[in-house]
RNA sequence: CGGGGCGUAGCGCAGUUUGGUAGCGCGCACGGUUCGGGUCCGUGAGGUCUAGGGUUCAAAUCCCUACGCCCCGACCA
């Protein structure tokens, strides 16, 4: 059954995109422009990616704290790079309190300068090392073009800032986050990701290694949904971030950052969305499922609600459940409004079921009668437990074999620019800076990743035909 | 910043060519009906037609100017 209150994914994949974040309620356009609204379901989406994602940093010992919004501008000016790749996106505040600023505030882009100038406060000696610290908070950079969750004016994130004795323990930190995303995208969001190095024109302004949890998006595009940076000594140098080492040496500290968005929840949608709507990861949905009555007579309508309610009651300690008693509203409409939000199970509950003490259970991610199975009421946390955990691990598999399906390894130049009209490339790569422009320049694709995950060996790059060492993704990206 | 599209009821749109009482669908409110895949009927509320200026007896409609938004591209989490 098509639906025609949404566009058709194969139609219009962006307009799907726009259409489905508005009609699901996740967000809504502001007044100023690029800037959105999260509503209340949308934004109970990001707390649920926030929850799991601050219980992995917990777990991995970090804490959290908050720094301001306003940075002075000189900050941005003593790492090079990092001013050179953020100057064109800062807002500037140039007034306050009816008068001039002696020195105009940066609304932070990100905020390794000031944590740093902070940092080189706090650490005087080794055993002030390591500082794990993260924080939620708001970022501002001024995009020429925005799309909701995408790519906003304002965005929320998390950025952990770490700072280290050595070089080793640093770059263990940022690989240990590139796995905490990996980990979370995979196991709570379903999102597949290629877990791998940004190359060097990819990189964060002012580090010395990036890494990136790479994801693919229904129309094949890829969708940078996570990044950790090995920031060497470059922002110790540039705030004087110092400690006495074990044999009374001045040291600089090794830093690092690494981020995740409401971009993610983008990703959500373009990952496991299809034409009726929302399908969302029951890990993450802030319903996971819905009770629908459904009644002809008077006389059923009591006993149904009765049913329901009691089911709603028995689910609600270990289920997000929510129980849609809207009397104007017929079923079949709820069912279609429901699948639009994309909550993953759906608890029909009708006469037929009053009498016989079952429920019928329908998965979002199966359509139709194919996804409907009738079960006991006794035993229905259990049941839709167990229903959840298997919607959670199916959705994750399609969008795997989605990805595996869409991903050539290729040998050549015309064969990678064909793989990347319909997914990724994957192929021997040796180049560099100026080969990567020209890449872009003549298919609109860049090297996504070099992933983690490599075959060994060599082989020649499929640019260049120099001998290259690794592998590399190329796709369109968002 | 380049290209394209659009600003008319909460939302989606028609009306603009050829100036003459501002409409349709959905939604909303009320009453009834219906309810296992977007029920049906009736009644009703809701508009400085993006803004400013001009032409005209008369402007949503013609002319000028400004602003805003969306899409595609360049830049980017």
């Amino acid at each position: 059954m098509m639906a025609d209150f949404l566009t058709a994914q194969s139609e219009d994949f962006s307009k799907w995109y726009n259409e489905i974040v508005q009609k699901a309620d996740l967000a809504d356009y502001s007044p100023v422009r690029g800037c959105m609204v999260i509503k209340p379901y949308g934004y109970t989406l990001w707390e649920r990616i926030r929850d799991e994602l601050d219980r992995r940093f917990k777990e991995t010992g970090h804490v959290n704290a908050y720094f301001p919004l306003f940075i002075p501008m000189s900050f941005l000016q003593k790492e090079a790079e990092h001013v050179e790749g953020f100057s064109p996106e800062l807002a500037v505040v140039t007034h306050g309190g009816g008068e001039e600023l002696e020195e105009p505030l940066v609304v932070r882009p990100t905020s390794e300068t000031i944590i740093g100038h902070m940092y080189a406060k706090w650490i005087q000696s080794y055993r002030d090392l390591p500082v794990l610290i993260n924080q939620w908070a708001n970022v501002v950079r001024w995009e020429l073009r925005t799309r909701l969750f995408l790519r906003t004016t304002e965005f929320l994130w998390q950025e952990g800032h770490t700072a280290h004795a050595t070089e080793t323990e640093a770059q263990e930190e940022t690989l240990r986050m590139l796995d905490v995303y990996t980990d979370f995208a995979v196991n709570e969001a379903a999102i597949p990701v290629l877990p791998g190095r940004k190359s060097e024109s990819e990189k964060f302004a002012g580090a010395v290694a990036s890494y990136t949890i790479e994801a693919m998006m229904k129309d094949g595009k890829a969708l940078q949904s996570g990044t950790s940076h090995f920031l060497g000594q470059n922002f110790a140098k540039a705030f004087d971030i110092k400690f006495l080492d074990e044999g009374n040496v001045q040291q600089y500290a090794w830093t690092t950052s690494w981020g995740v968005s409401t971009r993610m929840v983008g990703a959500v949608v373009m990952t496991h969305g299809d034409d009726q709507g929302l399908v969302l990861p029951p890990r993450l949905a802030p319903i996971q499922a819905v009770i629908v009555p459904i009644w002809r007579k008077d006389q059923e309508r009591a006993a149904v609600l009765e049913a329901a309610r009691a089911l709603y009651q028995q689910l609600a300690p270990t289920v997000r459940v929510k129980l849609d008693d809207r009397d104007e509203l017929s079923p079949g409409w709820k069912f279609n409004d429901w699948e639009m939000r994309g909550v993953p199970l759906r608890i029909e509950v009708g006469p037929r079921d009053v009498a016989q003490q079952t429920v019928m259970l329908a998965r979002r991610d199966m359509p139709g009668r194919e996804g409907k199975t009738s079960v006991a009421q006794a035993g229905l946390p259990q049941s839709v437990a167990e229903m959840l955990a298997t919607v959670q691990q199916a959705i994750y598999q399609k969008a795997l074999a989605f990805r595996e399906s869409h991903i050539a390894d290729v040998q050549t130049y015309d064969e990678l620019k064909e793989a990347i009209q319909t997914g990724f490339a994957r192929a021997w790569w040796a180049g560099g800076r100026e080969d990567e422009a020209r890449l872009k320049e003549e298919t609109k694709a860049t090297v996504r990743c070099i992933p983690m995950e490599q075959p060994g060996g060599s082989g020649p790059c499929v640019l260049t035909g120099k001998e290259a060492q690794e592998i590399a993704i190329f796709g369109r990206a968002y």
